[in-house]
DNA sequence: GTGTCAACTTTACACGCTGTCAAGTTGATC
DNA sequence: GATCAACTTGACAGCGTGTAAAGTTGACAC
């Protein structure tokens, strides 16, 4: 308690992450900058550019929700239930990404760092995917005539932060309604009735 | 046949059609008039600006694809079948338009007008859904609890370019499993079993 | 007190892309 | 031979990102 104020860079990746959150329009350094209250050449004292101002944000992200604590009731589940709780963790996470993803995404054409880094962060929920699905077909429960890969290749179609977007930002759907239909949604995609 | 070659205006519609199509990175304007083989000035003389060029290319693509012969089968039809018919007819349609629709996605933040045209088609494409919901509804098959709007957020958000791009594109699903995919996965979603 | 150092500011500028402007060139038509 | 539309060439403003350089400030060392 030394000091009243975090460090400069944390006040800029928590400013970045509200700026993103609250405004659709791509917010420019400037914007940034302004918001965290210092100039906008201070943000290139901290980050080389804006692809790597975006990819902090998500890391600092991950770490304010403790992302691990988030998807513990996933790991512990087995069977349909694991799928039902990581699409659950999932989409419950999305609202606090969105802003950072949205982002990455709108900078994937033009910088190949941004789409690396967005390629990136897809994996690691693909990954959750894999293992959902592997539950799945560990019980016998994967729907027949579908590959496990192609099974998470539609979770992540399905489940993703475009779908979020769309539901929630754009026709108003409470967050938990999101959720539930997303559950159901995947249970029906990928397992047998 | 009095000239060989099309119109310069035409010329320039399906050269920049093509290059959406191909490329991923977004074909600047200097890109479309090497590929018209006219000089960037000279798009200027047909469009007023990129958002502009990019809505006519939509409307031309209509127009080479006789949208309502593709649409006929979807309107002939009644209950379930109709909401299929319409899932596989939009479906087969997205990779038609996928690379303007991208282009115009990724102009959208910069550029209101671009953001208005991308919604118009939307909502065109919301229209199709109205009526396909409309006729599920209508033959009592439609999921107990879910509202029709809901139903058509939800379709619209599960069949959307988003998707196609994730699992033809990135995940190199044939179209036709695509296909069959969305109309088995849109009926599950607004549909009794 | 003086010096030093890191963090930050201010000002300026290069680059890439869009869109505008003005002055040619060309080729068909009257 | 004049005219006109379509197109070219070249130049430039505006905007956002990223670079560069010189100046300010405050803490800390000695």
């Amino acid at each position: 308690m030394s000091s009243d104020l975090p460090d400069t860079r944390t006040r800029i990746l928590t400013a970045t992450w509200k700026i993103l959150e609250s405004r659709e329009n791509p917010a420019r350094m400037s914007d940034i900058a302004k918001a965290v209250g210092i100039s906008r050449q201070a943000l290139y004292l901290h980050f080389p550019n804006r692809a790597e101002l975006l990819v902090a944000v998500t890391r600092h992200i991950d770490e304010v929700n403790d992302i691990d604590a988030r998807l513990a009731p996933s790991r512990a589940a087995t069977g349909v239930a694991r799928l039902d709780a990581y699409v659950a963790a999932w989409s419950d996470y999305i609202p606090e990404v969105q802003g950072v993803a949205r982002a990455l995404i709108a900078l994937q054409d033009r910088d190949a760092e941004a789409a690396r880094a967005w390629a990136g962060r897809l994996a690691a929920v693909r990954h959750g995917f894999e293992a959902a699905v592997q539950a799945v077909d560990d019980s016998g429960a994967l729907r027949p005539g579908l590959a496990p890969a192609q099974a998470v290749d539609l979770l992540c179609a399905l489940v993703s932060v475009e779908t979020w977007t769309r539901l929630v930002q754009e026709d108003g759907w409470p967050q938990d309604v999101f959720t539930a239909t997303m559950v159901r949604l995947a249970r029906n995609a990928v397992c047998t009735r």
